[in-house]
DNA sequence: ACTGTTAATATACACTGTTTATTGATTCAT
DNA sequence: ATGAATCAATAAACAGTGTATATTAACAGT
């Protein structure tokens, strides 16, 4: 009468190693993660895990897909309380949201960004779902724009015959997506990421607390750009 | 009569450790490095290594050195052919190399933008000198600029007061800059590192052989927001 | 020729991921 | 209700890692 459910622990235990992991990341950085850790803290034998996990690999890719799940939440959840058609700020708020969730969760930052364990390479089938949903938000950011008709393709217009083919087989992951779009929202990914990435790997000065002016000087540079009125 | 110098195999082990320290990196990537593996190769056992490296990290922090100054070089080489006040040009040879550079030594550029080793920070004072060195050519570049009188200073003079200090303590290492071209140069940088970062992490499709063309729009980008004629 | 230095070794310790065989408890079917 | 089957967890072991210690061996300088 005291246990009821068939396999109450099994579950548990999965999300504890998870969350264990997570905890130990976040306070020794991803490449420290260690299964006999991991193990040793839940009291628990190592051997035990590889029920849960095929190995250390699977365990990294597990926490990868979390963390890029965390990531799209965190990048849906900046758009809620703009207006559908107040580009200007739908670009601001998930820029802004962009660089606040990497210094919130650095490790999860790094987990995805960076090269976070020795060997390790992502399996690309199981992580690109939640990858390709994870930069979604974006892409519906700029879609918006472009369906607006604001959308500027100045830039552009010169490869877009070239580069119709190369985005093909990214639409496997991200969907379908027009190719204006595909590289507007490509070009803002890449300038908010190569901002906060030499921000968070320490390649930047310190920027305290109104660190936030630079960046938003940089996402302004992209509305004027990208946005046309 | 056949060795003439105090210490001759000395530094020849030294360079032979960081040789084969490279060769494995090529080959396996940075985080699978191993001080045993590399005594292995030389016919030498673990600890010997220890006689020309405090540590692990110690090792890693000279083949960072190490990747920094190739790094440099790169930079530096690329404005060789370039002339002093074809400014457009020179944005483009430095950007490019920044690309090509990553592209050839992919394993120097994730030892140098990534987190390479578990648990390993790069202890700023000794890195610094190298890393700085390494991104002076781009400074250079957009202080041409400015001396010309053709630097943009649109984006950056609403801001300018509120980050002069914050760039102060950053010119220790980077030596004496004018805040505009320090701005400008960090935000090419910026843009540069993101396109090239997610690139080299797998997270843009692969643009194949004409993958220069997208990076050179942003390069371009860059120029019409930057270069005022 | 002796001494001091120093590079290299051998050995050992504490850690890691992972594999194997074994235990022990739970569930299912008869 | 009892026997069979399943499966999570363990214990033990293997191969690997970085590193500390003590010891050997070779060299340089006086």
């Amino acid at each position: 009468m005291l246990k009821r459910n068939s396999k109450p622990q099994l579950s548990n235990l999965q999300d504890s190693i998870k969350a264990t992991a997570w905890k130990q990341i976040a306070e020794y950085g991803a490449p420290a993660l260690s299964l006999r850790a991991i193990a040793r803290e839940l009291n628990i034998t190592a051997p035990a895990i590889y029920n849960y996990f095929a190995d250390r690999d699977a365990l990294v890719t597990a926490l990868i897909i979390d963390a890029f799940t965390s990531f799209g939440d965190s990048q849906q959840a900046s758009l809620d309380t703009i207006a559908a058609d107040d580009h200007a700020n739908r670009v601001n708020a998930i820029g802004l949201a962009y660089r606040n969730w990497a210094h919130r969760y650095t490790q999860r930052y790094l987990l995805i960004f960076s090269v976070p364990i020795p060997g390790y390479v992502a399996p690309l089938d199981q992580v690109g779902p939640s990858s390709a949903r994870s930069i979604r938000p974006l892409f519906e950011v700029v879609e918006a724009i472009r369906v607006a008709g604001r959308l500027n393709d100045e830039a552009y217009r010169p490869i877009q015959p070239a580069y119709e083919a190369a985005f093909e087989q990214w639409r496997a992951y991200v969907g379908p997506v027009h190719p204006l779009t595909h590289f507007v929202a490509m070009t803002i990914w890449s300038r908010v990421h190569g901002f906060v990435s030499l921000e968070i790997h320490g390649h930047f000065p310190p920027f305290g607390d109104n660190g936030d002016a630079l960046y938003l000087t940089e996402l302004h540079s992209v509305q004027r750009q990208f946005l046309k009125s």
